[in-house]
DNA sequence: CAATAATTGAGGTACGTAAATCATAAAATG
DNA sequence: CATTTTATGATTTACGTACCTCAATTATTG
C-alpha cells in the first residue's frame, strides 16, 4: 500500500497537523521539523494523492484561452477542442473560457492579455502574433503569477511557461524532403506560401524548408514566401498568377492556411503534375490528398495541443513542474493511405 | 456545481441509500423506484465523481500483459513501457503482472493464457500470434468475464474486446506510396522482408503493400516477402543473397524486425541507391534513417498502445465501454527530418 | 388476518487529504 | 522570572462515494 499522511506523521514523530502544514507549505513550523517531515516523506516515498487531495479542498482551475477568429478551419478546429475540453470541465476540475479575437491583430490581443485578473485566473493559453507588445503583456502576466502557455505559435522570447505545439523548423524541413524526393533530380522552383512572416510558426517553417532545400536538393529553388494572410481568396490568385508567370515550377509548399485557395487555382489551372505538401488536416485538405491534388499533408494534432496546454497549466498552477519530455507535439505526415 | 448522489436522492424523494442500491445495480428496489432515481440522474445530468468512487472503494485493477522475449528491440521497448506504466500504478490503481513468453511459439501463449485466474485478473493484454489455439484460449478467458486486449498483432477471429495498434494494412499501403514515389517511375523490384506470415500485423502490411504497388505503380514488381522470423541475421542473409541474386532490385521494404540486419546486409552491398523503408524507430533504424541508409521509418508509438491497453481493460473492468474512437493509434511516418 | 418477504430509510464509518479550532508546550523576549 | 511569541498537538469537519447495519415500512403470501 502506498503511504498517506498518517504514516508520514508516526515515521517523523509528529502530529498530523504538521505534517499538513510542512507539505503545504504554511507557516509555523520550525526548520528541524521541516526536515525531519521532509526525511519520513522521502524516506517512505510518499507522493501525495492528488484525486483525494482535489476533492477534500474542492479546488478548480479558472483558464482563458485566446485565439484568433475567421474561417481558418485549422483555428475552428482548436477552438473546438478547447470547447470540447471545456465540456470535460466538471470531470478535471477546469473552468474554461474561451476569447476570441480578430486575427492578425496583435493590439486586440494584448488588450485581452491585459483584461486578464491574476487573483481569479490560474492560467492562460494563447495562440501568439509573435511581435513586442504581445511577448510585453505575456511577460506581465506571468510575473503577476499567472503561467502562461502558446499554443500552435510560440513566442521565442518570452517567459510563456510552456509552447504547445510542433517543432516548425522541422517541420519545414520535413516538407522540403518529400518534396525533394518527389521531385527525384527533376530542376525547377518551389512555390512557397506562407499566412504571414510575423507568425513565429510560419517563419520558421519557411527557414527550414529553405534550408534543406538549398543543402539537399540544390536543382531546386525557391520562389517565395508569398504572404497571403492566410485567406484564401488571396492564396487563390497568387498561386494563380505565379503559375501562369512561373513555368519551370516544379512543386508548391503552402506553409500556411487557405488551403482552399491553393485546391481552386490548381484546378484552374489543370494539373501539371506539381508535387503539392501543405498542412493541417481540414476537409478541403483531406479530400485534396484523397484525390491526388496533394501529396502529403503535414499535420498537428490539435487535440493533443489542447489537452497538454490544460496539463501543464494545471500543474504549473500546483507549482508542480510538468513532464516536459512527455508533452512534446509530433510531427504528423499523412499520405493518402494513412490518412485517419 | 455538478450534482451530487445526495441532490439526487432529494429529486427522486428517496433516500441515499436507495439511490446507492440503484446507481450500484444493487438487489433490493423496486423497478418503479428505480426508474425515479433514473429520472432524476438524467434530469440533474448527474455523472459519479469517478475520483471520489476510487477513494471510497480502494479499487485496484491487477492487470496482466503477455509478451514475447528475446532481443526484437521493438518489443523490449513495449516492455519497457508497460513496466514504466506498472511505475505508475500507485496513482492509477493498477497492478501490472509482465509474462514473457518464448517469441514464435503459441504453445506457451496458451500456457500463460491458461494460467490466469479470472477471480483475480480484471484484465489481459497480449501480443497474439494469429492461430486457432491462442484464439480458442483468449476466447475462453473472455467469456470467463476477462477483458482480453490485443496488442501490436491483432487476432481477427477472437473475441477480443479491444485491438491497441496501428492499421497494419493501411501500413503496408503507406510504405508503398512511399517507396512508389520516392523511384519515380525508375522501373525494377522491390525486396518485401517479413517476420512470418503467422503475425497477422506482418500478412497485414504485405498485402496492403502489394495492392497498392500493383494498382498505383505497376512498373514495380514485388519479390517475397521473405520470411526471417524476426531475426537480424537471417535478415542479413537473405537480403544479402537478394541483393547479388536480383540486379533489378531498387527497394527494400523491411516490414518486419531485425533492422541490424538489413542494415548490415546495405553496408557489406555498397549502397546502390535503393529506396528502403522499414517498421519501428529503435536504436538501429533511427541512425539508419539519419545517416541516410532508411529513407522512411513507418512507426507505432508503443507508449500510446500501452496506456491505450490500460484504460481500454479498465473502462471494461467497470463495465464501461471504453471511447473506441479515441483509442485509434496512428501511423507514424518519420523521415530524416521529422524524427523525434 | 397473520405471517413472511421484500423494500426503503436512517445513520454510520471509511477512503486520503485539506483546513480549521483550540489547547498546550517550547522558545524567545523584556 | 514573567510575559509574549512561536511551534506543535489533538481533534473535528468536510469533500463525494461506497458499503454496511439495523429498524421501519410496505407488499405478498398462505
Amino acid at each position: 500500500m502506498r503511504p498517506t499522511v498518517h504514516d508520514i506523521a508516526a515515521t517523523a514523530g509528529v502530529s498530523l497537523a504538521t505534517v499538513d502544514r510542512v507539505l503545504n507549505g504554511r507557516p509555523g513550523v520550525r526548520q528541524t521539523t521541516v526536515d525531519k517531515v521532509e526525511a519520513a516523506v522521502s524516506l517512505l516515498g510518499y507522493v501525495r494523492d492528488v484525486t483525494a487531495a482535489n476533492l477534500a479542498r474542492k479546488r478548480v482551475y479558472p483558464l482563458v484561452f485566446i485565439v484568433p477568429g475567421g474561417p481558418n478551419s485549422f483555428l475552428r478546429n482548436l477552438t473546438a477542442e478547447i470547447t470540447a475540453a471545456a465540456q470535460r470541465s466538471s470531470i478535471e476540475r477546469t473552468v474554461i473560457r474561451i476569447e476570441t479575437v480578430p486575427p492578425f491583430d496583435p493590439a486586440a490581443l494584448v488588450r485581452v492579455l491585459e483584461s486578464i485578473d491574476p487573483q481569479t485566473v490560474s492560467g492562460v493559453g494563447l495562440v501568439a502574433t509573435d511581435t513586442d507588445d504581445v511577448t510585453a503583456a505575456v511577460n506581465r502576466l506571468v510575473e503577476q503569477g499567472v503561467p502562461v502557455v502558446t499554443l500552435v505559435s510560440d513566442l521565442p522570447g518570452s517567459q510563456r511557461v510552456h509552447y504547445c505545439g510542433i517543432d516548425n523548423i522541422a517541420a519545414g524541413r520535413t516538407a522540403a524532403s518529400l518534396i525533394g524526393r518527389f521531385c527525384t533530380g527533376r530542376p525547377g522552383k518551389v512555390l512557397v506560401v506562407a499566412g504571414s512572416m510575423k507568425l513565429s510558426d510560419h517563419s520558421e517553417r519557411a527557414s527550414g524548408f529553405a534550408a534543406v532545400l538549398e543543402a539537399e536538393f540544390p536543382e531546386l529553388g525557391v520562389i517565395g514566401p508569398v504572404e497571403t494572410n492566410d485567406d484564401a481568396d488571396t492564396v487563390r490568385q497568387r498561386v494563380g498568377m505565379a503559375l501562369e508567370t512561373g513555368p519551370e515550377i516544379v512543386a508548391i509548399y503552402n506553409l500556411g492556411a487557405g488551403n482552399r485557395g491553393l485546391i481552386d487555382a490548381l484546378a484552374q489551372h489543370g494539373h501539371r503534375n506539381f508535387a503539392v505538401v501543405a498542412h493541417e488536416v481540414t476537409p478541403h485538405s483531406r479530400q485534396a490528398l484523397a484525390d491526388g491534388v496533394f501529396d502529403a499533408i503535414i499535420n498537428q494534432d490539435c487535440g493533443h495541443e489542447v489537452r497538454s496546454a490544460i496539463r501543464v497549466l494545471k500543474a504549473r498552477a500546483d507549482g508542480l513542474d510538468p513532464l516536459t519530455a512527455q508533452e512534446r507535439i509530433r510531427i504528423d505526415v499523412f499520405l493518402r493511405d494513412n490518412l485517419p
